[in-house]
RNA sequence: GGGGGCGUAGCUCAGUUGGUUAGAGCGCUGGCCUGUCACGCCAGAGGCCGCGGGUUCGAGUCCCGUCGCUCCCGCCA
């Protein structure tokens, strides 16, 4: 059921909630209105279960006692909207319903009125029918919006936002609205463009995260500012992605990240506590490099065991050449052990191509069996070897290793996606457990081997820990935190750079030249002339943080309105064709003419 | 851009090695029913088997293409 019934001013429509029928009103003549969830029709009596945002009452319609009433009971079918008067009784103790929280009581219909007729829905409301297919129900939103599950989620949503609000507000956090039309400014992902009518030819940018605005209005000198903002992203969807999400972003001045930190801390204690979860402050926190190291991600899900153990030493010199070539090159070979493991041999084989759809060029399976494997690169590897990756990995008899070999990063990436994959498949996280980790000393660049250029692992107004050796990038560290919960990556944020001359420093490693940066963004560079204080701030993933709270895989669940994995509308057709003349105003030319016929 | 899964009644699904008239449950429509609550009983309607092409005497089933949904990789500072 859901939270408490909001108030009610009685009015032509109702002066009750459904789910307020309860035993404080027995005896009460009310007046309900709501939707017909359920008719039980037996001829005489009728029993229709009244929906409405609170629960559900069963109303009974009596030949004996609702007198015309009794008739339209017949001509009620799921869905109309109706508004009945009647006297609340307690039922038969035989006939009580202890499923339903009225179940106990009921109204005896005097006087009923059909509001609005309904067609039968495509899908049942009612949660015993399961759900329809993902495209259905999006394209009948409103009515999936009714089931209890989806108005469960979104009141959750509701509750988590207006939470932060009121703990934001009341650390003196002030709430301010950024363009949602702004200019495009090269940040990680691709534009959503919108064309500027009155100047022809250019273009406004739908905000990838309001970051640039609130960096200004820490200049301005707002000092703690929030947003639950809407941002736009024009890439591929995933379940945790939508091309348009929402974060709460926060920036703060006169602050050090552990000032951010501690404030985040108390925020997220707060929105859990709100939520019934209790969790420990101060927040672990782990160096970008461990995580990187012991699970193969940036955000680890730290909850399970099951790390990576680097075997490279072990194998320095092997002959077997598909490892020893690629630590020869500079590469890592890496295992996991995942314990005692039944598994047939089509499964093990199934792995490889698990390991290879993460980027693999190979996976090597193997069980301890006395002092070596049984595996099939067994033979390739000395006695001491195996002895020695049995001792690294800490095998026991008949433990199941999975060894990749790569580029140290790419391995990472490898055996953390594996991780993560049978952690799952495997049902190897630990129920009921919550594991909250902040992941600290970020590096500042990290360099792009294809590009053969440094790029911002943040963004480029993080600001450096110490100084930057524009010699070696690499080593810099980055004044950068990010949250991580149970392995998804709840937020992240940074002190950001308030000197232009640091920011200048950024840019030219990253290879932006001064023509090109005051271009882009002179505004903020220019801004950071006139006195911009020490500030930063963190951005969280509302959706997602929702969706973790709702218990639910996809953010689609926690969006009243979201969109398909092509970014596509059902209910609404969106994105969808537009007129000749839209686009003549607009100032656009196709290049090709719109697919007919799809919508 | 690439890979996997799915697409059959309004909904959820079954459909054998290619073989008569494509099924079930729910829902829907009509009838009966005064204590049901996933009401019950009786009767009935409802199908472009996503779409296009091919193979075949014959295709829901096999092949090719295409569209849509979904998960993943790439992408997402």
């Amino acid at each position: 059921m859901s939270a408490d019934a909001p108030s009610l001013s009685p009015n032509a429509y109702r002066d009750t909630w459904s789910g307020q029928v309860l035993g404080d009103r027995v005896g009460d003549r009310v007046r309900l209105s709501g939707w017909v969830h359920r008719r039980r029709d037996h001829g005489g009596l009728i029993f229709i279960d009244l929906r409405d945002r609170t629960g559900i009452v069963q109303l009974v319609f009596n030949p004996d006692e609702s007198g015309g009433s009794h008739e339209l009971g017949h001509r009620l079918r799921s869905e109309y909207v109706i508004s009945v008067t009647g006297k609340v009784v307690n039922r038969e103790p035989e006939t009580v319903n202890p499923d339903l929280p009225t179940g106990e009581f009921e109204v005896h219909v005097s006087e009923a009125g059909v509001l609005a007729e309904s067609d039968t829905p495509p899908f049942g409301i009612e949660d015993y029918q399961g759900e329809a297919g993902e495209e259905t129900r999006l394209k009948h939103r409103y009515l999936d919006l009714r089931r209890e599950p989806m108005r469960e989620a979104i009141e959750l949503r509701h509750r988590l936002t207006t939470a932060m609000r009121s703990f934001l507000d009341g650390e003196g956090f002030l709430e301010i609205e950024t363009p949602i039309l702004t200019r495009s400014t090269p940040e990680g992902a691709r534009d959503f463009l919108v064309p500027s009518r009155l100047q022809r030819g250019s273009f406004y940018a739908l905000p990838q995260s309001p970051q640039l605005f609130k960096q200004l209005l820490m200049v301005s000198g707002f000092e703690r500012y929030f947003q639950i903002a809407r941002c736009f992203r024009d890439e591929d969807l995933r379940a945790d992605r939508q091309p348009d999400f929402t974060q709460l972003d926060i920036e703060m001045s006169f602050v050090d990240g552990e000032d951010v930190i501690a404030l985040n801390e108390r925020l997220i204690g707060h929105l859990l506590a709100g939520m019934g979860i209790e969790i420990d402050t101060p927040f672990p926190r782990m160096a970008y490099d461990e995580a990187v190291g012991r699970f193969g991600s940036d955000k680890p899900d730290t909850r399970y065991g099951y790390e990576i153990t680097d075997l490279t030493e072990c194998l320095r010199g092997t002959e077997f050449k598909a490892f020893g070539g690629v630590i020869e090159s500079g590469g890592a070979v890496r295992g996991i052990n995942f314990g005692q493991r039944d598994l047939s041999r089509a499964q093990l084989d199934g792995l490889i191509d698990d390991a290879k759809e993460l980027g693999a060029k190979g996976l090597v399976w193997a069980f301890r069996e006395g002092d070596g494997w049984r595996a099939p690169i067994a033979k390739f590897l000395s006695a001491d070897e195996l002895a020695a990756l049995n001792a690294a990995m800490e095998a026991e008899e008949g433990d199941l290793m999975l060894v990749a070999a790569d580029a140290p990063a790419k391995v990472a990436s490898i055996l953390g996606g594996l991780r993560t994959r049978l952690a799952e498949r495997w049902d190897l996280i630990p129920e009921g457990v919550n594991s909250l980790t902040w992941i600290v000393d970020w590096p500042l660049f990290e360099w792009v081997e294809e590009e053969e250029r440094w790029n911002a692992l943040h963004h480029p107004f993080t600001a450096p820990a110490g100084d930057l050796d524009p010699e070696n990038p690499g080593d810099t560290r980055a004044q950068a935190y990010d949250l991580v919960w149970n392995g998804v990556e709840l937020g992240g944020g940074s002190i950001r750079i308030n000197r232009p001359e640091v920011q200048s420093a950024v840019f030219q490693v990253l290879g932006i030249s001064a023509e090109e940066s005051a271009e882009r963004f002179g505004f903020l560079l220019e801004a950071l002339h006139y006195g911009a204080p020490p500030h930063g701030g963190i951005a969280y993933g509302v959706d997602r943080f929702a969706a973790l709270l709702a218990g639910v895989d996809s953010i689609r669940d926690v969006i009243a309105f979201p969109k398909t994995a092509s970014g596509g509308d059902p209910l609404t057709g969106a994105p969808a064709p537009v007129d000749e003349i839209q686009l003549r105003e607009a100032g656009i030319n196709l290049r090709k003419p719109p697919k007919p016929g799809t919508s």
